[in-house]
DNA sequence: ACTAACGGGACCTCCCGTTGAT
DNA sequence: ATCAACGGGAGGTCCCGTTAGT
């Protein structure tokens, strides 16, 4: 009788894989992460990694789809579908990311970013990838924004798109500059701007707003 | 009557690695140039390339001392020294900049940021390198904001560092942005933005402006 | 009919680098073998050099370890141990050793001492590997000296440890003159002394000798 | 009129790259040592290295022949030459070398030993100008002893050639261990060895020493 | 599904020696 | 006599991906 083996999970390998590769394309890039590296830190091998991705560009696209994606519809999508009232949870949202940057977070950027521009020069179909991801980022501010001005709590004379890109822009150059700086100082600093810009944006007070 | 061999001129061979290096770094990033590409292209050997630069990193920093931080300083230090009208001049520079944009310059990205990004996380000598040359464009700019609030034509409850780190900010955010998207776009927009935003800081025409 | 692949034996392919490797390292010492003549002789690739060695270095160590150290027990550890009669048996295996040296023998020296003198000055850890083989030989011979004075067929005023260092000395000695020379001459010359020396410490003729 | 440059002296320029070769060839073995650093601890270039040496390899040669062919005639030769009372010579030798032994010493061994060990099974030549060496050394030591002989001081059943060999070997091996060990000990040890036996080369007290 | 072994090809760096000029 | 610049060719290590086998 054959000892018995603990029951194989595909799923959890495949996770595993996943969570390990996220961590290193953020803090080492995607040249600089290696699939032995990978591998070795989930306790798997070659054979199960190549199993489970074609490639080590599959695994990118797949770390971008569902972990880099996963998080991103998290923290800046869902937040703002039916919000109530999507500039105050906009700027609360700011307030937040001034509390939040860990020392990691400043250390190693945005594994959006830091991903996008690393593979856009070179490879086309990873730059539609990493681009699909911003603009479903923009895509769901700027849908919070009309969505708020439709309420009539944001000022009419704005484009979302435009203000939603901004913002984005905004974000990623003082996360950057934070980066290279190791210090959360520019990040904070770009983000009270925008907050003074969000607050800005708030209709004046009248009927609509509080009948 | 011998072959003329090529004359060897020792400060071109090292400009010529460093030209070639310079663009490599910038469209393939730190980890994806190669040094056989670079000899390549410059049709010297590998014995050349090490007799001027020990290591690749070393011509990193060359790179970004040299070609890089050259190319800042002639356009976004120089300009603004000792310019009688800083903030009409900044803004020019934005409304440039939107004309500007060539296709490979959407394509990939800015030259700084982009090795900013990708050794930042990895090594923190070259990284300091980066922040040095970024604190160097700030500083620049705030030094010109503050000239400009010396004579009167900028609005003085504003803190030039703060609103110079600002722009640096969405100007890489939208380069960022763009690269991604392989549009000039979103860059545009964020500059129309930030034209926008420098003519608000102009002062309020006063005695002081036309004596 | 597919072509028959060569049957796949990891421990087979590992034995098969360390024997190229003993001989390599033998013959062109340390810094003389390449490791790309290691595996053109095994007909192995460097993929499967690099994944049963780490390094070049961890080569070296396991040589030592397995292939010479191996050498060393079965040439001098196991004859001595249990040996009713150690001191007949080091004389003995003196004599052997005179007609025992082969061309290349004498050509390349040996294998130990080779190798810990170039090591020896430049690496610390391989130094120490190269001592303890050293300490494990001299160490057999003085337990067998040891015995042989335990039952009195050895002199009792004899420091085993000072004679087993004394042998060695003089062996490795009178190697490297063979090697210099070319000649086996005066490794046969100093083992002539050492057999007449160690004759000399015969215990006297008594009545434990022959009961 | 020109700069009035330092006089160039070309024995001078020899000798310092020919000390700092014995050096490196010493403690770093012929294949460990970089022309490349020994030009750069003379403060020389390659020209002037080659210069005044074809080829690495007759670098070691002129080392072998001047440096280290240079010290052995003067610690081994000429204070046996015309020596009243050689056997006290050499065992004071023996003696002095038991002080001597520094660190350096005991963690480099022997300058000729090691590159004779080295070379030796690689070029010929170079094999045959370290057993000359070799050669005037033992010859020296014999010479030596068969004055002593004939001085009725040495004890006249005894070859002079073979204790010579021996006494070479012995000294060769005991640095070899103690350089593997790290440690003069067993240097010390066969030292004592050697001074015990020529000892007992002593001729028996007799009229013909001292009439 | 997962593993160990392996192939093939880069990649950075080094190193000996040469060359033209001063 | 000496130098800086350079050529040409390894040398050790790494790395993505494949394959036979369980």
């Amino acid at each position: 009788m054959p000892p018995i083996a603990p029951p194989r999970d595909p799923d959890k390998t495949r996770q595993a894989i996943l969570d390990v590769a996220m961590y290193e394309f953020w803090t080492q890039g995607y040249n600089g992460t290696r699939v032995d590296t990978i591998v070795e830190k989930t306790a798997y091998t070659k054979g199960a990694f190549y199993h489970h991705f074609p490639s080590k560009k599959a695994l990118v696209s797949a770390v971008l789809e569902e972990a880099i994606g996963g998080l991103l519809r998290a923290r800046w999508v869902e937040p703002f579908q039916n919000c109530p009232r999507p500039l105050d949870a906009l700027i609360e949202r700011m307030r937040e990311l001034k509390t939040e940057s860990s020392e990691e977070g400043v250390r190693y950027g945005c594994p959006l970013n830091n991903l996008a521009q690393e593979v856009s020069g070179v490879d086309d179909e990873l730059r539609a990838h990493t681009n699909r991801l911003f603009q479903e980022w923009i895509g769901s501010i700027a849908a919070a924004l009309a969505s708020g001005q439709r309420m009539g709590q944001i000022r009419s004379d704005m484009d979302p798109r435009h203000v939603a890109t901004h913002l984005v822009a905004v974000f990623e150059g003082g996360i950057s500059l934070a980066k290279a700086e190791r210090d959360a100082a520019p990040l904070n600093s770009v983000l009270d701007g925008l907050i003074l810009y969000l607050e800005s944006l708030r209709a004046p007070a009248s009927a609509t707003d509080h009948p």
